[in-house]
RNA sequence: GGCCCGUUCGUCUAUCGGUUAGGACGCCAGGUUUUCAACCUGGAAAGAGGGGUUCGAUUCCCCUACGGGCUACCA
């Protein structure tokens, strides 16, 4: 293939939010690249002005961050590089490998509804192709590449093969429109190659696209770059994702609470495998990932997969990892950060609670017992706990608590033993417990949380809990 | 309509002519258990259909069906 460095890049167009889609296209861009030593790149197709806004192009940004993609330099604004992508245009045609062409869209239009009406190709054939510049009216033009008219392009791709097209199918795409402004087709190629791309790992939406682009290349002399087009990613209904799906931007996700590292593995196993390798970090993503790994068939999105990688992740991070993650879910879900001294109340219980939340969400409701103050809430359940009986044991409990030595062990003797000595089974003692330490019937074990309340705080509840 | 791409358990996938078609998620059953979760054990579950090629096809070729993409002076 090619021994240049590797250059990747992404290059969304600004509509509003980071689609899911892109967010995976620019994890496959960065880990190929950065896993070669690579650079990646970021390029805003901001060419559509209409559409185009700076709170859009935020949102991308924003995605990149929380996703933890880093590209190389400052991000491309393409609508700024239109006087070059217009010099190049002129370049062809200069070369003779574009020319001017006066059909208006009107004639171009009414052109293609008779083409259809007569089941005849709608391709348009431009009559300016050869004509004789002498004969060129006094009006605005557009200016199209020469197409060849035989023979065939092959699109040489890493993920699809070979993909033949004939290039009779290829019309002489617009690359400067009559107003003076470059299409799409033209600056991508110009982009692409002017920042050094060496590889283009993009949709395979693109992949008729990149026989068209070639004939930029082609014309200018430049050299085309490796194509991989991969193929998009569907909702979990098989269709093609869009708005009914729901949660289209990375940033939903986000806000759901799945930590960007659980985003990064199911993103990256999403229509690329690495033998029978489902849960893995960053640094061996890096390692493994290659276009060879991708596949040619479209992925649907699973949420069940992605709630257990999530879980998987959450219990491997780090304490300060989790608290970080965290962070950015406030943020992301627009919630309040927690207050410090709560925030590390928080820390404490991460122990016992991280191995049973699959979201941040979830952490957070698995830790109630330690963020809640007292008097603690009853809720319907734990209140149903609590008769008068349940409480005169507790308070009885307590005198054997308050002076107990706090360790697992010395609680494991005490509990058991207690609930015997009162002819009750374990759970029988548990039950109220749970009620008087959480206010709730569903928590992590009654040791874990008598641990990390500590012996004051766990005494002082039961005590709350004393009958009338 | 034309051109292009795709199709293995419900889902993500392994397999690169010869396998009892493997793994993961989910699901079901059992176990463990102080609730929920986790965990352990076991189970059900797949080559779209039809033709070829071959001693032998999930694998190679063709057709059909289905899904998707492109076919703009959108990106």
């Amino acid at each position: 293939m090619s021994d240049r460095p590797v250059v990747t890049r992404i290059a969304p167009s600004p509509t509003g939010y980071m689609h899911i889609g892109t967010a995976r296209t620019a994890l496959f861009n960065w880990l190929y690249a950065r896993g070669r030593g690579g650079r990646f790149l970021l390029r805003i197709e901001d060419t559509d002005k209409a559409r185009s806004t700076d709170e859009a192009t935020q949102a991308i940004l924003d995605g990149m961050t929380w996703l933890g993609l880093d590209y190389d330099g400052e991000a491309v604004s393409q609508a700024d590089r239109a006087d070059r992508h217009v010099e190049v245009a002129n370049a062809m045609l200069a070369a003779g490998s574009a020319y001017k062409c006066f059909s208006t869209q009107d004639e171009i239009a009414a052109f293609r509804e008779m083409a259809r009406a007569e089941g005849r190709s709608t391709l348009f054939r431009s009559p300016w192709r050869d004509a004789n510049p002498e004969t060129y009216p006094d009006a605005p033009y557009a200016i199209r590449v020469k197409a060849p008219l035989n023979g065939e392009t092959v699109i040489r791709d890493a993920v699809q093969g070979d993909v033949t097209i004939k290039n009779d199918q290829l019309d002489d795409m617009i690359v400067l429109r009559s107003d003076g402004t470059p299409t799409y087709m033209l600056a991508v190629v110009v982009d692409d190659r002017d920042m050094g791309v060496t590889h283009v790992i993009r949709g395979d939406d693109h992949l008729n696209n990149a026989a068209r682009q070639m004939l930029i290349y082609d014309a200018m002399g430049w050299k085309v770059p490796v194509w991989a087009h991969i193929p998009l990613i569907h909702g979990e209904d098989g269709k093609k994702l869009s708005k009914r799906h729901g949660a289209l931007g990375i940033m939903d996700w986000a806000a759901d609470g799945y930590p960007a590292a659980a985003m990064r593995n199911y993103l990256a196993r999403l229509g690329w495998s690495h033998a029978d390798d489902e849960f893995f970090s960053d640094a061996q993503a890096l390692e493994w990932f290659d276009i060879t790994g991708i596949k040619k068939s479209p992925a649907r999105l699973d949420r069940k997969k992605l709630d257990n990688l999530s879980g998987q992740h959450i219990a491997a991070m780090s304490n300060a990892d989790v608290m970080d993650g965290l962070k950015s879910y406030f943020a992301a879900a627009g919630l309040p950060n927690l207050p410090d001294p709560v925030s590390s109340r928080l820390a404490q219980a991460l122990p016992v609670v991280r191995d049973r939340a699959k979201t941040f969400p979830e952490l957070i409701d698995k830790a109630h017992f330690i963020l809640t103050d007292r008097p603690v809430d009853l809720d319907e359940k734990a209140a149903s706990q609590l008769d008068d009986v349940s409480r005169g044991i507790l308070n009885e409990l307590t005198l054997h608590l308050q002076n107990a030595s706090w360790t697992r062990d010395a609680l494991e003797g005490i509990l058991p033993s207690f609930a015997d000595a009162h002819g009750l089974k374990f759970g029988k003692l548990a039950g109220p417990l749970r009620a008087a330490l959480a206010g709730r019937s569903v928590t992590p074990s009654v040791y874990d949380m008598m641990l990390v309340l500590g012996q004051d705080e766990t005494v002082a509840r039961l005590k709350d809990t004393k009958p009338e």
